[in-house]
Order: structure tokens, then C-alpha cells, then sequence
RNA sequence: GGCGGGUUGGCGGAGAGGUUACGCAGCGGAUUGCAAAUCCGUGAAGACCGGUUCGAUUCCGGUACCCGCCUCCA
């Protein structure tokens, strides 16, 4: 069996990756909260570890591998745009205006990432769902010492927890002499953080034993993965940024909760992206999101490669000279694989991948292949479909697609951006070849020359050789502009 | 202030203590009426300063710069 290796966060080594049941191997990722389009940054963690799943699912079988992503789908940020759609006089209450809004974002997040060629993990949670298991939690942790009620609130004793800092490696003590930290009435400690609080009535709430409130933010991780994974799971993965306080949080109430399991076993967490070198701001005006993108005319597919082209423990810097390159490159992928049905990945391919995902190696690895493979099929373009060698380029090609496959590239269904579009141009051919048989013997060269320049602008590539003449529609092919005949 | 990540040729980017990485772009050539496409060839690197070593881009230390987290954040 492939031996996969994982930058263990929590350890800082690469580790080599054993997972607690080869045959129920379980993966979390914190999802996004649903205020809002999904931003350039967000897609991040989604693409690389949509990778790592595709890679599990190789490995392990796809029955075996279990893949939970959460919606958090409570938060301020969505309860403002509830109340502002009611102040603007929309029609509902509160609570019927914040789902609405939540259904939304969702429904555009999946239509983004779907874009992006991401698998639908096997389960995607919604935190208002699980409100239930998040008492359930928060009032097993005041029992047993770990938390505490006042006011309204709950709050996480962050001192009965010795192990406090351990991942994102900083000490209680030294944050406290950072003097960052919310200080409130109701804590017994600054760095104690909210499980529960109170709300009114303009806000949504659920009826707890500390009364009408909802949960802090760092509950819903701990309590969905509880109850979809169980105390002790595989792998648990985030943007970098999120290793503090987010991550340190789910960790301390998870283990205090459930002191029988050992949470998660390996934390992953992908670098930060920037844009054009800059970090991508809302100031800075290089603000994006995934829809801005993909209605520009970047297709899904492009913006996957270029993600998969930077290690995902290294900040990533979008730019359009890269969107620009892997547009280049899949086109000559798909040109050349068109038609190919894939097979099974390339070692090169799978070793790269099995090595902490790198993905940045395995599609260098692809680069020099479908050069290689280009080159041959050129070579080969002449032989019988049944001559061995034909036949063993073909495997050589469904290797190469499965590769590609396997980082969610070159699928099928992704391919519609690069298909040529449709078009009978052999009349146009016919004429653009007699033209240039009558300019051989006239040496005027006028006619043809404005026959292309005329094909040009309506978005067909023009081919001539001793051969002939051969017409290819391409990306921006428009019928209305071809030159009369 | 505390913690963490990064810095390889025009761009992306890999592996390896000593041998051309590779791809893209560029340049030169072939081909072409001209182009396109294709093919052949080719220059170019390891932020800076020290140390270890016979030898470092690769190991160690320091400096500079960039980025992130410490407050909502992927």
C-alpha cells in the first residue's frame, strides 16, 4: 500500500500517516461560516485538501473514507444582513430572514466550489443543526470543572487545561503579557473564551439551560466532530490562520469533553494567499471572490492548477500571469488527451502526492510528461490504432489523464471552457486555399492576407502548410464575424 | 512586544552536500509567400553576512526584507 506522509502541524515533522481504521478513515475541515461569496482565499484549504481526499479515497477505497465539512451557520455577520434586509422591509421574521441567508450562500458555495472540480465531502454539517450536542458539551464541561456560567454566559476555563497553547506553541502566560485579550467582567481569566452567550431579542437563540443564547464560535467544530466522527479521528485540516485561537480552542474543549479520545490525531493547515504579492484586501482593492473570476472567463479548472501549483504550507501569490501559463498548459493537456479514457495514476504522480501532497512536484512531473508524450504521439500519429507502439502510447496517455485526475484535472466534466466550438468551416477553407493557389502564381499575396486577417478577427486560428489549409475555432470564435465567401 | 512561515534564473518551481532539474516566457535557427503550429538549439539562479566541510543553493548561526497569527478571518 502507498505509504502517505503528512506535515503534522502539531508535531511540526512529516509524519508518516496511520490511520486509527484503514476501514473508516475520517478527515474534518472547517467549512466557512455562510455570510457571504466564498473569497479567493477561502477556495484555498478546499482545493488542496480536496486533493488529499481524492488521494485517501485512492488508497484506502472511496467506501472507506469519511469527509466532513462544516456550514457554520451562526454568526453576527449573518444576523446583520438579516436585520438589515428587515429594516429595508423584507418580508419574515428574523429567524425565516437568517435562513434565507444562510440557504443562499450556501447554495452559492457549492455552485463555486463545484466549479473548482471539489468533491462533495461525504457529510457537510450545518451548525445550527447540532445546537443540541453543543449544550450537551458545553454542560459536560461544567461539570466537570472545565467551564463555568455567569451572566448569561459560558465561558471555557482556559487554566484547567495544561496542554492550553501546545499547538499553536505559545503559553498562556506570554499571550497574557501580549496584553491582547478581551478583558470582561464576567471572565475569571482573560484568556477564558465564550461556549455560550446570551441573546435578545433581535438576535437568533435557542433555549439552553443558561438561558435564550446562542453558541460561541469554536463549539460547533468540536461538537459536529464529535458526533460525525467520534472522540479520537484521523485528520483534521484549516487555513494556517486558524491554528489560533480556533483550532487551540476546538483542542481544549474536545479533550476536556471527551478525555477518553485524542481528538485529532494529525493537523493540517494550509499556508495564506495573497494577490499580486500583496495580501488580498478589501483597501487594497485586489479583493475577489471565486464568482469574480469565473465570470471573468477564468475557468475552475485554470484556477485549481494554479492553486496546485504552489505548495499548500506556502503562501500563494494569485496572479493573472499565472491564471495566463495554466490556461496554456491544460489546453495542451486536453488537446492531447482528448478522447482518452483514464486508467490508473502514474507512480512519479503518486509518490509526489503521497509526500506531504505535493502537488507543486507532481504537476512539474505532468509538465515534462505531456511534453514528452506530445512529442511521441506526433511520432506515432501515422501508425495503425492496433501497432504496439500506438497501443502503448495509449496506456502511456490513460496513465497521464488518471494522474491529472487524481488532482482533480482534466476531468471530463470540467472540460467545457476548453472544447473548441463548434463550426463548419471547410467552405471558408476551400476558398482561403484557392485563394493562396492563385496568389502562388501571382505573387500578390493582398487577397489571402485579408482573408486571414478577416478569420483572425472572428477568433479562428489559421493554419498554412504544403499540406493545406486548416481553420481552428478557438475561445473566441464568433460565426457573425467570418468574412463573406 | 510574543509566536510562526517564507526568500532559487524574466515567471512558476523540484530534488540532491559535489553531476544540465523541469515547465513557461525570451533569444537563435529550421519550416512558412508572411504568419500560426511544430521541431532543433541556447543564455540565465539560489536575499545578505559568517561558520562547518576538500567542497554548500543544499547543514548551522546571524542580518535584511516579505507574509501570517496574537481581534472577525481560510
Amino acid at each position: 500500500m502507498t505509504e502517505i506522509r503528512l506535515h503534522n502541524t502539531k508535531t511540526r515533522t512529516k509524519e508518516v500517516f496511520v490511520p486509527l481504521d484503514p476501514q473508516n478513515l475520517r478527515m474534518y475541515l472547517c467549512g466557512p461560516t455562510v455570510y457571504d461569496r466564498a473569497h479567493l482565499g477561502n477556495a484555498r484549504p478546499v482545493v488542496v485538501f480536496d486533493v488529499l481526499f481524492r488521494l485517501l479515497r485512492l488508497v484506502y477505497g472511496a467506501a472507506h473514507v469519511k469527509y466532513v465539512r462544516n456550514f457554520t451557520d451562526v454568526d453576527d455577520k449573518i444576523n446583520a444582513t438579516a436585520r438589515a434586509r428587515k429594516e429595508a422591509g423584507a418580508e419574515g421574521t428574523l429567524e425565516e430572514l437568517i435562513r434565507a441567508r444562510t440557504e443562499e450562500t450556501i447554495a452559492w458555495y457549492h455552485a463555486d466550489m463545484d466549479a473548482l472540480g471539489a468533491l462533495r465531502p461525504t457529510l457537510e454539517p450545518r451548525a445550527t443543526d447540532f445546537i443540541g450536542a453543543m449544550i450537551a458539551m458545553i454542560a459536560g464541561l461544567i461539570e466537570s470543572g472545565h467551564a463555568y456560567a455567569k451572566d448569561g454566559h459560558v465561558l471555557f476555563r482556559v487554566r484547567s487545561y495544561t496542554n492550553y497553547g501546545a499547538l499553536s506553541g505559545r503559553s498562556v502566560d506570554d499571550m497574557i503579557a501580549g496584553a491582547r485579550v478581551e478583558v470582561a467582567p464576567f471572565k475569571e481569566d482573560p484568556m477564558d473564551f465564550v461556549l455560550w452567550k446570551p441573546s435578545d431579542a433581535d438576535l437568533p437563540g435557542w433555549d439552553s439551560p443558561w438561558g435564550r443564547g446562542r453558541p460561541g464560535w469554536h463549539i460547533e467544530c468540536s461538537a459536529m466532530s464529535y458526533e460525525l466522527l467520534g472522540a479520537s479521528f484521523d485528520i483534521h485540516a484549516g487555513g494556517i490562520d486558524l491554528q489560533f485561537p480556533h483550532h487551540e480552542n476546538e483542542i481544549a474543549q474536545s479533550c476536556c469533553a471527551h478525555p477518553e479520545g485524542q481528538f485529532a490525531r494529525y493537523w493540517l493547515h494550509n499556508e495564506m494567499l495573497q494577490v499580486e504579492g500583496k495580501k488580498m484586501s478589501k483597501s487594497l482593492g485586489n479583493f475577489f471572490t471565486v464568482r469574480d473570476l469565473l465570470d471573468k472567463g477564468i475557468p475552475g479548472e485554470v484556477i485549481r492548477f494554479v492553486f496546485l501549483q504552489t505548495h499548500y504550507t506556502k503562501p500563494m501569490d494569485w496572479t493573472q500571469r499565472k491564471a495566463d501559463d495554466a490556461k496554456r498548459a491544460l489546453l495542451r493537456w486536453r488537446s492531447l488527451t482528448e478522447g482518452v479514457i483514464a486508467t490508473y495514476p502514474g507512480p512519479e504522480v503518486l509518490a509526489a502526492l503521497s509526500d506531504d501532497l505535493n502537488t507543486a512536484g507532481a504537476l512539474n512531473f505532468l509538465q515534462h510528461q505531456g511534453q514528452a508524450l506530445g512529442q511521441l504521439a506526433k511520432e506515432r500519429a501515422h501508425l495503425a490504432a492496433d501497432h504496439p507502439e500506438k497501443l502503448k502510447l495509449n496506456e502511456q496517455l490513460a496513465e497521464f489523464v488518471a494522474s491529472a485526475q487524481l488532482m482533480g484535472l482534466l476531468e471530463p466534466a470540467m472540460g467545457a471552457w476548453a472544447a473548441a466550438p463548434q463550426a463548419d468551416l471547410s467552405a471558408h477553407a476551400a476558398r482561403l486555399s484557392d485563394l493562396r493557389a492563385a496568389a502562388m502564381e501571382t505573387k500578390d499575396f493582398a487577397p489571402v492576407d485579408a482573408m486571414k486577417a478577416a478569420l483572425l478577427a472572428a477568433g479562428v486560428e489559421v493554419r498554412m502548410s504544403k499540406a493545406g489549409v486548416e481553420l481552428l475555432p478557438g475561445a473566441g470564435f464568433d460565426a457573425a464575424k467570418l468574412p463573406p465567401l
